[in-house]
DNA sequence: TTGAAAGCGCTAACAT
DNA sequence: ATGTTAGCGCTTTCAA
């Protein structure tokens, strides 16, 4: 009798039946011991624990989940792992989990919509106790399949107008805001910028700071300083060449993150313009890199990792909970000054 | 009969029992349908896929791989994600398997032992398919279990010199000989060195081949050149500082990883050494920050996501074919030759 | 406090 | 080509 079907390699695991049989009770109450604190005698619970530890039982993660108990396994929807501040977020994630006892089952949509449907489909009627949404959530369409069935899950760095969903997010605004305010402060008055990705919350809300900043400051907005770009680094390379090609080049570039700052800083330097001294550049999002450029990044500091912890803390509450009504949180941004921000090479004494 | 358990989540999801019912078929032949090429009718295919079409169906893979089929799940087992090393290599891996219709599940181990083993345990009666672990495997503890269980897993970036296993690594030793070689040829005889973490055999190898360059070149080896590191920045800071710091410095820094080289960028900025004019830095990776570095990072280029790519590829015929033996493929280096790297100055004209 | 038994959704023999 | 049935390992009633 061997292996006629290939699925020999599901086989010979230690399961809840051979703990049982060893400790001389019903299989029932192996169950119970390991996945619950029911009413079982303290002697039969030790006999248990002790036989399972010997045979080096683990626990079929799917068999549980499917029989209607907690898998522990969260997943986690992003777009790709190409973007550092993914990372960072993801970082956060995981480490909470793993500090909660959790897995994490990661989904990567490589922008395609329909893929993020599939997906979310998938995870809700799969493994997963809960699911983290780390994407451009664009259209409302699989949110209303999981909110149908009750399924947790948060917005991660979504700002989320209707407050129908948990979702945790920066104050992109008054970062960005914050950042044009340093330049406007330093002196500068021809302050463009590389805008992130316009179906980001996070993309709309930075611009949004920056052209406030410049009303409050009566700085007339130029739109030629304004160069689309999508939180990528070539976009900053290429919007950073643009903007300093420019007749009347601006004194300062404000990049909706850390990543295109580095393309504009890479521009700067192919063209001979120094920065600080003839550019200011500030970033967005203060990933570990920015400390390592050369000049170090001015940028705005957003906890990302943090805020995956608390993305984490606010799913696994809401899993214990399904009914409790959703909340937002915002964590706040914070100027980081450092040597790639100056005032303008005319202000200079 | 409304929720009485915790659990009502996890219900009226769409079934294979619904889409037989709906196509007037048994519950085994849409089974069929779904999961394979089967002997049926294209008549009945074709109803089939239509109402689970419209019906929304998605399969449940715990309930399927429970049953003994495929989960077109497989589990990818990291030490963090703080590294950029380990992040190019899991993109790489992301993006082959997301080609190849499966998910990632994504493991951390954190450097803890025991949890890896405990990782490995789970996953191996879980939900995957098979197993690529991008982590040190210092003992072959759980490597056994995986082998007695037939279970398919690829060691990614280790040697393995036993040939026991299926691996892939890149030429570590040959790009470390080539890096040195090159500070050599440029006419430094100083050369310092941070190694690497010296339980992974990358961190050995490139170890060796700077040896052997120097050794090669009739250098003599200065054990006070050799600064242990550990992959990451904050070793390269340090150990740039203290390399600097000797009576007579190293006129070269090979850094064991690209992220250690920044770590010595750093450290050279802000003892006022400038490079390449006063001191060379190599690094090894490429990761995509060091093009971005001024001066730009000389570096050993992994083909880091191609070895990611590869892993996956050898896993997923070994999950075809459990019984083929071991392979192991090694993915060649080159050395980048950028501005971080230049002849000492007391050769500069 | 414990055991027996009914599924969770699916695959894979085994029939037909 | 299709239907029937027995589990995969576990949780959770229901009885005892």
């Amino acid at each position: 009798m061997d292996h006629s079907s290939p699925h020999t390699r599901k086989k010979n695991a230690v399961t809840i039946i051979d703990v049982a049989r060893e400790s001389g009770v019903s299989y029932s109450t192996v169950s119970r011991v390991l996945s619950g604190f029911e009413y079982v005698s303290d002697d039969t619970r030790e006999r248990v624990l002790a036989v399972a530890k010997r045979l080096g039982y683990v626990a079929n993660l799917q068999a549980r989940s499917l029989a209607g108990g907690r898998s522990n396994v969260v997943g986690v929807l992003v777009p790709g792992l190409d973007n550092g501040y993914i990372i960072e977020v993801t970082r956060g994630i995981d480490e909470e989990l793993n500090r909660q006892g959790y897995s994490l089952m990661l989904y990567t949509t490589h922008q395609q919509h329909g893929k993020e449907t599939q997906f979310v489909s998938a995870i809700a009627n799969g493994l997963c106790d809960g699911l983290l949404l780390v994407v451009p959530v664009v259209p409302d369409d699989y949110l209303d399949v999981l909110q149908q069935r009750k399924f947790p899950y948060v917005l991660v760095d979504q700002a989320d107008s209707t407050r129908r969903h948990n979702s945790i997010c920066s104050t992109n605004w008054q970062g960005a805001y914050d950042a044009t305010q340093h330049l406007i402060n330093l002196g500068h008055r021809q302050i463009g910028i590389i805008t992130g990705r316009m179906d980001l919350s996070s993309g709309i809300e930075r611009l949004e700071g920056y052209k406030s900043a410049l009303a409050t400051h009566d700085i007339a907005l130029d739109e030629r300083l304004i160069y689309p770009g999508d939180f990528f680094q070539p976009t900053g390379y290429t919007g950073g060449h643009h903007l300093l090609g420019l007749p009347t080049p601006p004194t300062a570039i404000f990049a909706g993150n850390d990543l295109m700052a580095f393309g504009v800083l890479q521009a700067a330097g192919e063209r001979g313009v120094r920065v600080p001294d003839d550019l200011s550049v500030v970033g967005f999002d203060d990933i570990p890199y920015s400390v390592m450029m050369h000049p170090r990044l001015t940028t705005v500091r957003q906890l990302l990792d943090e805020m995956g912890r608390v993305a984490v803390q606010m799913l696994l509450k809401h899993i214990e909970q399904p009914e409790s009504t959703p909340h937002h949180i915002t964590l706040d941004t914070q100027l980081i000054v450092r040597e790639s921000s100056a005032p303008p090479r005319h202000l200079k004494k």
